[in-house]
DNA sequence: CCATATTGATTACACGTGTAAACTGAAAAC
DNA sequence: GTTTTCAGTTTACACGTGTAATCAATATGG
């Protein structure tokens, strides 16, 4: 019963390219990284490798290679990233992290539209 | 022209305190931080220590002791945190972001009716 | 069958970080 | 003026991470 896997940065780059399609090879991830990241096939070996030792993915053979699927899901990867930065510079409270990022001027009109319905959405809910 | 140094999440807990109050000693932050993190004293020193370095907080002389002060501001910090994680798990749009919290049901009926109230004002603004 | 190519596994290495002990210099106490 | 004390400085050390080269095994082509 191991709890949830910790992933890094650059490994998160790697989950990123599985979450969106898997199973995938590492040539695959090397492609789909590509443009992305600057990183030689060797860094996207041992990314995987890595990931596939904490657990965070698992590989089926398929001949010669492997072909890599996620384990930890990006809703649980999400859920956590988020709160932690949540309650670590908001005190856990999402009022506070918008206004902040109002403050910022970082609310296009789109989102702010966005965020009324979803607003509605959610009142509406109760 | 030194940009932004960028601290640790250990250093960050010492400049919340600086944030709180300053100029502080070494032996305030101590006290501040005793029932919070579970640190001996020669490991907020050594934070102390690091976060000067790296000019994130000045130290002015009191005698045999400094007293330090926060260099870096917690605006600037918090944008920058924000961003990055904004950034790298929503692609940037808050939009997305207050949909993930509200999908967790992190939004309490006082988180709602404070965003209603923030969105209103915002499109005020315009 | 053997050489070559391919792919995964092992090893590498510097840097930041969390965590702290040991050392040192100067001020305070006696 | 010594001794003690206290604050700052130096050193320590293991672990994760970013980044990658090298090694080894196996499959494929000739």
């Amino acid at each position: 019963m191991e709890d949830l896997p910790s992933i890094s940065e650059a490994e998160s780059a790697v989950m990123e390219v599985l979450w969106r399609t898997s199973p995938v090879s590492t040539e695959d991830v090397v492609a789909a990284l590509k443009n992305r990241q600057d990183w030689q096939e060797p860094t996207i070996k041992t990314l995987l490798n890595r990931l596939l030792k904490k657990g965070a993915i698992s590989a089926q053979r398929d001949g010669r290679r492997y072909l890599y699927s996620p384990v930890l899901q990006r809703d649980q990867w999400l859920a956590r990233e988020s709160k932690g930065l949540l309650d670590r510079l908001f005190g856990g409270r999402v009022a506070p992290l918008v206004a902040h990022f109002s403050k910022q001027r970082k609310l296009t009109k789109k989102d702010l539209a966005e965020l009324k319905r979803l607003i509605e959405e959610l009142e509406d809910e109760r």
